[in-house]
RNA sequence: GGGACCGUAGUUCAACUGGUUAGAGCACCGCCCUGUCACGGCGGAAGUUGCGGGUUCGAACCCCGUCGGUCCCGCCA
């Protein structure tokens, strides 16, 4: 149907003759001459229609509007010098054109510009509802490519490093823990119920212990719960797995599986190896485990320098076992007004989001002076305010917020604002700066008590493996494993880039024992887990071997890697925050029969 | 489950403190134009201001509800 794509065709090209089809961008009709811009999916080509070709086809290319499909017959011709456009890869020729065929037409209303010249933002309601032309589109043409090039990346890596790309189910079984599950019924078992995979965590491990060693997939993975920016119902995970390995072994690979993606798309070469930080330092130091290393304002454990204070707030917090820290804004008596920390301020509500009381903050002043409440300042000694300057480094004209209450509420505040903050005064290098902080981070706690419903929780799932320096030497010892665990750290770790986790792993459980106790950990009794799990702690005692994994989140490395905000724009078909579909409607009704057939009836009722 | 912002022509936006006929660019339709490239010129058509209710002499604007979209909290091993 065509010789040739637009945008490849090139001064050398002069002379040729061409079959093109494409899409009207835009047309330019002199009266005399028309210009026809005609764009596939390699580019923009100018198409001159000139009324010495005939008249029929000069009546054609009048009716012409953006988006009609058409094909185009003619010749390569340079372009006069007067008349050429450096802006354009093929601005230096054109083709004259001898036939054209309207392959489709345009009627009605197009909803929005698709051309490439057109960045005019358009409501994201109406590009979802008409997808296929958004697609159109240079942003997202050029963002499915990226992902289809990163995609490839990591194939030919693992194809290289001998990993065996495998399917796993779509349609499994429900499981504990995590997130909540997509059902499906089934209409042959009647009651009984399949759930889309969270993830293919279990398969993954079965696929070890069936003794294949080295296994990737890109598996799409499903999540019932609310979305984000950067959280679909469905989403896309690099999946691997391997046998034989150390978590060390683990890393380096996907190390260099991340350089090679970086490469191939960016061109980039990244700096090896990535730096690491403990799960302990990445709270003490940022308030959370994915931290932004792209700016300063780190958090400081002030807790010693106000024990016993007599401005309450602190003293009090401290008592009560937690702990008092700060963030220094620099330059940011110029920068913050007292307005937007006190209550009704924009920095004010960003720590209430997450449940801190308020800020205190100390202005630092020339010469040592500091400018704050009465209440700190009437309690503050000379010696405690040279600690505080020493610990936290600030200088004139630098602003101290403080979080003071639960350590886990003062990281999540302080967290908030550091993020906030560094937003608001342009702390953050531009995504086309391309600064890529890769940090790993490692020694994650196997669990977190949970003390609303007093028990401990897997911190990343309940089949890690414990960090043995932290257990009795001695594994046969039952009882004091029990007592060790809820305490020991996990081999597991997480990719973090600019903030964002890319993904984590660790090594998993290969003995059918400790997993048992794990999940009694977590509040599994040993019944409820073989009816869960049965299946892998059986198979852990048939000579599973020790393995362990990883899995990326390939929508947030896309997003990353295009420099997009939400990871809606690398999906060819996202769903809105509600996890619809604006262009086909889903989810939608069905009829009582499909129903019957499932067994299923609604108890659903539409709200007055 | 909760908080915030948004919804005006096909589209992107405007419309003073609530004020009389809701405007503009692009797109669309018609006419003119032989070197443009976001071509240009002249003219035209295009609106249930998301929807429902309320306050008011009068509502795009204020209030209540509702639908949809976005961001966030909770949630997401």
């Amino acid at each position: 149907m065509r010789s040739n794509n637009c945008g490849d065709l090139r001064t050398k090209d002069i002379g040729s003759n061409v079959l093109l089809c494409g899409w009207v961008d835009r047309c330019r009709d002199h009266g005399g001459v028309i210009f026809v811009d005609l764009r596939d999916s390699s580019g923009t080509i100018q198409i001159t229609i000139d009324p010495d070709q005939g008249k029929e086809l000069f009546t054609k290319a009048e009716s012409l509007r953006n988006e009609t499909v058409i094909q185009i017959k003619g010749q390569i011709r340079p372009r006069p010098d007067e008349a050429i456009n450096k802006k354009l890869g093929t601005g230096t020729i054109e083709v004259l054109a001898e036939e054209l065929t309207v392959l489709n037409a345009v009627r009605g209303n197009l909803p929005f510009a698709v051309s490439i010249h057109d960045e005019e933002p358009i409501r994201e309601e109406i590009r979802l509802k008409h997808r296929y032309l958004d697609l159109r589109r240079e942003r997202m043409n050029k963002n499915l490519r990226l992902r289809h090039q990163t995609i490839k990346a990591a194939r030919s890596f693992l194809e290289k490093e001998g990993f065996l790309e495998i399917e796993t189910p779509i349609l499994t079984r429900s499981t504990p823990e995590g997130a909540r599950d997509y059902l499906l019924p089934s209409r042959v078992c009647g009651g009984e119920w399949f759930a889309l995979p969270q993830s293919p965590q279990l398969f993954k491990q079965l696929l070890m212990i069936g003794g294949l060693e080295k296994y990737y997939q890109l598996a799409r993975c499903f999540r019932d719960e609310d979305l984000r920016a950067d959280r679909q119902p469905e989403f896309t995970q690099l999946d691997i797995e391997m046998s034989f390995v150390t978590q060390e072994e683990i890393i380096k690979l996907n190390e260099n599986l991340i350089s090679a993606i970086w490469k191939e798309t960016k061109g980039i070469k990244l700096p090896k190896p990535f730096p690491r930080l403990s799960w302990d330092e990445a709270m003490n130091r940022f308030g959370t485990d994915r931290p932004d290393t792209r700016y300063g304002m780190e958090l400081k454990d002030v807790s010693d320098i106000f024990k016993g204070i007599g401005f309450k707030v602190f003293s009090n917090a401290i008592d009560k076992g937690g702990s008092v820290k700060c963030i220094t804004v620099p330059n940011g008596n110029e920068s913050i007004s007292n307005v937007r920390i006190k209550p009704g301020g924009d920095i004010f509500s960003e720590v209430q989001k997450v449940g801190a009381g308020g800020l205190a903050f100390i202005r630092v002043r020339e010469s040592e002076e500091i400018d704050t409440i009465g209440a700190i300042k009437d309690n503050l000694n000379d010696d405690q305010k040279l600690r505080l300057l020493e610990k936290t480094a600030a200088k004139p004209g630098d602003l101290i917020l403080f979080g003071a209450g639960e350590t886990v509420i003062v990281n999540k505040a302080l967290d908030r604002i550091r993020q906030y903050i560094a937003r608001e005064l342009d702390l953050i290098p531009k995504s086309s700066d391309e600064i890529w902080n890769f940090i790993w981070i490692v020694d994650f706690p196997m669990f977190e008590f949970n003390a609303e419903e007093n028990r401990y929780e897997a911190l990343h799932h309940p089949f890690c493996a414990p960090n043995q320096n932290d257990l009795n030497d001695d594994n046969n010892n039952q009882e004091e494993l029990e007592k060790k665990l809820p305490k020991a750290r996990a081999q597991a770790f997480d990719l973090v880039l600019n903030g964002l986790e890319l993904g984590g792993g660790s090594i998993r459980i290969h003995n059918a024992e400790l997993q048992k106790t794990v999940l009694k950990t977590i509040g599994l009794p040993l019944k409820e887990a073989k009816n869960q799990f049965g299946f892998l702690i059986e198979a852990l005692d048939m000579g599973a071997p020790p393995h362990g994994g990883l899995a990326f989140g390939m929508d947030r490395i896309v997003m990353l890697l295009a420099g997009e905000d939400s990871i809606r724009e690398t999906i060819a078909f996202p769903k809105t925050q509600q996890a619809r579909c604006l262009m086909t409607k889903a989810p939608s009704q069905v009829s009582n029969s499909q129903l019957d057939e499932l067994h299923v009836e609604s108890t659903w009722t539409e709200p007055e």
